[in-house]
DNA sequence: GCGGGTCTTTGACTTAAGGCAAATCCAGCG
DNA sequence: CGCTGGATTTGCCTTAAGTCAAAGACCCGC
């Protein structure tokens, strides 16, 4: 009963146990569905969450209709919006329930005194956006270099971290095209490229995993190689 | 003599007049020529600096040898590696000094402790920080939603925000691709097809501008439209 | 005024990616 | 069982983007 369920997450982990008490007690519980949208794009959101439980994943969308999945984020994370920082800041992308949530939330008001005179919280938050600076690099990294080859070559490797060769598609063509930025189509159509070059095989519902080692080198390539 | 030059960045602006003094105090002044790297794609570099006069271009580069410019610099910014805040972070990107540059540098031993014992400078950083993720999420918008003939409108608009219309073409063509991630070739041919359709006139050495508006559509216009 | 180097422009061709529509498949359900 | 709705697969066609090579245009220094 002592363990603060937010200790778990970097930038609370040097506060102690009663500076925790108190940010736990700021905080108010929310709970979403899978499937909610917790905020849109564009919206102006100030507001700062930790993940006691489920799953929210960052989307983009485009006016007219097309989306990128940019992140998905889990237990024990922490996400924001970006007016939490910057007033009137829109919401680059927009937060969707992908699994049953429970969230404490603070709101900018309720949590910026308690940043202000905390110079290690406010350094460890500094910490954290860096490294979602470098997660958002890699992405335009391989939209700005890697062919959609590579970008779909990479998405299996991830997505399917697996010993067994055979594996349940959990992702929907629709799913793993908004991961990578095109069309159903086309990603079917590259997994059976893939088929074809003896690193996959491939049905409705199953993947077998025959060369990892191929994949592996799409992600290499780019380009204009 | 009493306005000390870091004071306009907001990042210090809440300094004292003591406190900016002992930064400056701490700061190795350095400089550079134009063309010189500041630090290569991939370095682990935690420094960071104050630009007191020239301008640095971040750059990302494929191992093929394309590149993707992503941001310039100029007097009176700061700009950091990764690895000031995340130690052995690599740099996402090249700095490149596109105009001889006269730089403050603190090393992230030197700085730490200061911020560290100020909430207030280490949250000026984290919101600065955000405005550069900002920034990088627009670079992922027009990558991901927009065609090269939107990105090259746009880059004229903001290249050339000009009253009259006639203006020297002082970006090459393969500096204009770096910016919206193509070739020279590419870029030469959408701007003739702007010229087609009226919105500009080219010659080797100028644009003139006769329709801004036809500019600002293609920037709205997105992939699948 | 000439020659080399850099930058721009253009043509011919190739490849990647996307759009649309139809066919197919599968799961769940009455 | 057969139907329905969503997901997958495939064919056919269009467009965007890129590559390669060559031809001009311009600037600079000698």
């Amino acid at each position: 009963m002592n363990t603060n369920p937010l200790s778990q997450n970097q930038v609370f982990s040097h506060l102690s146990e009663i500076e925790l008490g108190k940010m736990l007690a700021s905080a108010q519980p929310r709970h979403f569905r899978t499937g909610e949208w917790i905020v849109h794009h564009g919206d102006v959101w100030s507001n700062l969450f930790f993940i006691q439980k489920g799953q929210v994943t960052a989307i983009k969308e485009s006016p007219e209709g097309r989306s990128l999945t940019l992140a998905t984020f889990g237990k024990g994370e922490i996400f924001w919006g970006l007016a939490f920082f910057l007033e009137n800041a829109p919401m680059p992308a927009a937060l969707r329930v992908t699994e049953e949530c429970e969230l404490l939330l603070w709101s900018r008001e309720t949590l910026l005194p308690l940043i202000m005179e905390n110079g290690k919280l406010s350094w460890e938050l500094s910490r954290l956006v860096i490294q979602r600076v470098q997660f958002a690099s890699e992405i335009v990294e391989q939209l700005a270099f890697q062919p959609l080859t590579g970008r779909i070559a990479r998405l299996l490797l991830e997505q399917f971290p697996t010993d067994q060769s055979v594996v349940h598609r959990h992702l929907t063509l629709d799913e793993m095209a908004s991961r990578v930025g095109t069309t159903r189509e086309i990603v079917c159509r590259i997994l059976y490229r893939f088929a074809e070059q003896g690193a996959i095989q491939i049905n409705r519902t199953e993947f077998t995993f025959l060369d990892r080692n191929l994949l592996e080198e799409q992600t290499h390539r780019s380009q204009s190689a």
